[in-house]
Parts: C-alpha cells; structure tokens; sequence
DNA sequence: CTTGTTTATGCAACGAGTTGCATAGAAGGA
DNA sequence: TCCTTCTATGCAACTCGTTGCATAAACAAG
C-alpha cells in the first residue's frame, strides 16, 4: 500500500495536520490518490508511532488546537526504499467501461445523460488544471527557473491534463456511439 | 460497489464458471475492473444465494467438473438499477505519480529505469488491444454489421487504446523530465 | 438565539480487497 | 517417478477503505 507513502511526499513538500492532508486529498494529490479524513488520521496515528512523522502542537485562536505532523528521518528513509522498489499493479476500476458494455443488454440510449454528466465533470476538471498550471508554472507569475520539485509536480499535472483532453475524446466518441445506437432499433432486447 | 455488477456484464455477454471468469479478469473486462479468483467466488456464492445468478454442475472429462453461472431474472433487474443510477467516484490510485512527486526528495535519476518498465509495459499492453480490435472488430474476420454489445465492446476498447497512447506519450515526457534534472546538479538534498 | 458552516479530531462497525494456504485430478516433461 | 502446470474451488486471517456518528470551538446569517 502507498496511502502513507502519498502522506510523506505531501508533508515533505509541506508540513500540516490530518485536517489539511485531508484537504489536499480533495485536490492537488488527491487527483491521483483519494483518502478520506478517517483513513488519513488512523494512518497519521501509526506513521506517528512508527516513528516516520513528528508532531507539533500548534495551538491557534479562531479556531481549534491541530497537529501539525513533518516528516522525521525514519520516514524519509521508509520514502526513499518504497521508491527503489518497482511497483506493477496501476489496479483500475472504471465504472464507466462496465456500464458502458452492459448497456448492450438494457437501453444504450439511457446512459446518454450519465455519459454526458461524466464529460462536463471532466470539462471542468480539464479548466481546473489548466488555470493551476497557468498559476504555477507557465503564467507570469511562475518561476523563471523551476527547481526539481517544481518540475516533477508539472509533469505530473502534464499527465493529468493530457489524461483529462483524452477522456473529453473518448467521451465524445462514447456518445455518437449510443446516439447512432438509441437512433437504429435495438436488436434482442426487451427494450419499449 | 460493482464488483457484482462488473460480473454480471461478463457472464451476460457469456455464461461460465467462476475459474472463467478470474481468466476474464486477467484479460478483457479486466483491464478496468480487477477482481481476484477468491473475491470472485465469494461474490457468486452471494449473488446466487440472492438470485441473482443461476448454477449449472457440468461434469467435464479430463478436468474436474465446473459451475456454470448464467444470470437470472432477479440479476439482469439488478444491473439495469445500477445503470440508471448515476456513478461519481472514479477513484484514482496511481502509484506512479506519487512516485514523481516523490523523487523530488530523494534520487530522480533512479526513476528513470521504472519508468521505463512501465513504459514498455504500456508498449506491450497496446499492442495487445490493437491486435484485439484487429481480431474482433477491425480484421477481415470481423462482422460487416456488428449488433450493439459488439459496438459498445469497441467504443471501451477503443478507449483503452486511447489511454494506452496517452499514457505513452506522457511516460516520454516523463523520461526527457527526470533525465534533464539527472543532467543538471540537484539543489538541495543529500544526493551524491 | 438558534441554525448552519468551517476547522479540527476521532471511534465503531462494516464491507471490500489481499495474501496465504489447502485440496484434487489430469497432463506433460525431466 | 517426481515435479510442475493447468483447471477448478474454497477457507481463514488480515488489511484497507467507507459510512455513520460524535465532539467541540468559533463565526456568520437569519
């Protein structure tokens, strides 16, 4: 498992709380790895035991006391080992391409909507990238000269993008296939 | 979850065993749904104690006998519920980018040789689909006027040949990434 | 002044997914 | 003959992930 490997690269590249982890889990990293906050505090705990992280009470005004957590010599080492170590699942789990084929045996035509919800989601997400690689590496404000760090995490935010533009295709292609499906009589179906 | 959901697809578009069926999960369906043989069984004890499914003991020489499963009334109602309800998730685990994030912290360089692991197994794996498509829909031996479980089947497979191709050219992108910063000196870290 | 939202942390229970192991007959190679 | 591989099914134990719930302080809106 990478849950705790995806918490150190976050903490090394900036230290915070399970709060913030679970914030940025909702976008910049979650964008390739989802957690939620129960997950993130159970697994805090541990690296904490384990002795991979340090806490740091930060008591605040406002708003409540947190724990800030960065990352201690033993979990730079436990990053550094993971990331000698080949990795072969990329397990895959795309409802869609599942509804997609059984949409054979009920309505094609039903999915349209679905198809069409998906595409919009992935239309502004594709927006949402593209405004933070303007923000932080191709606007003006973006530094001349990107250090390692930065340009690791632009690549990355390439893949996504590149990711996002593909998908916007196939969906485009997923919908004139069932539109030239809902548009000729279905074949064997106990559809009306 | 569709794990169910993913099984009841495959064994509509053909009835089998739950040994067939894990074969399945290592090929078609499987390349975006993963399931192990023991999830598998576990799901179909239940799913025919629901009735969603059916059993057939077939005797078989020169191996042991089988199970065949087909899908019942009660499943083929359950799977046309699940394609009506909308779907959000697609959760994404994608070891890889955390990977990149994370060279950022220790050697980028020693990257490079899993990326391109990864990259002649994305090589490999489109080749498979091509020659898939070639086989069933594209080839000579394909059906002039192919029915809509074969055009769904196409429109999947096409995207996963898109996504092949995308992550392809991205993994370049990857490479020409992490051998610029093996050129250049690293900033700031323990690095040789 | 109550209600709702944001920050902040956590427990308990359940369901999903993984890993290791076990069985068993038949085929094929060393 | 033994060893491995393939087909075929399954249990047990464990970890991971999800869902529901709970607490608590501060602020903003009504």
């Amino acid at each position: 498992m990478a849950l705790e490997h995806a918490i150190l690269v976050s903490l090394l590249e900036r230290p915070g709380s399970g709060y913030e982890l679970s914030r940025r889990f909702e976008r910049s990293i979650g964008y390739f790895w989802t957690a939620t906050h129960q997950q993130i505090y159970r697994v805090l705990k541990r690296m904490e035991s384990d002795g991979w992280i340090d806490v740091r009470e930060v008591p605040q005004q406002a708003r409540p006391d947190k724990k800030e957590y960065s990352v201690a010599a033993r979990g730079r080492a436990a990053l550094s080992e993971w990331l000698h170590e080949p990795i072969e699942p990329e397990s895959v789990r795309h409802d869609l391409a599942v509804k997609i084929r059984g949409a054979a045996f009920d309505d094609p035509s039903a999915l349209i909507r679905e198809v069409e919800r998906h595409h919009r989601a992935h239309t502004d997400r594709l927006a949402h990238y593209l405004a933070g690689e303007r923000r932080d590496f191709t606007g003006p404000d973006a530094p001349a000269t990107p250090d390692a760090g930065q340009q690791l995490q632009h690549v990355v935010l390439r893949g996504g993008i590149a990711y996002e533009r593909m998908t916007l295709d196939w969906l485009d292609d997923v919908l004139a296939t069932l539109r030239r499906l809902g548009a000729t009589p279905p074949s064997a179906d106990s559809a009306p």
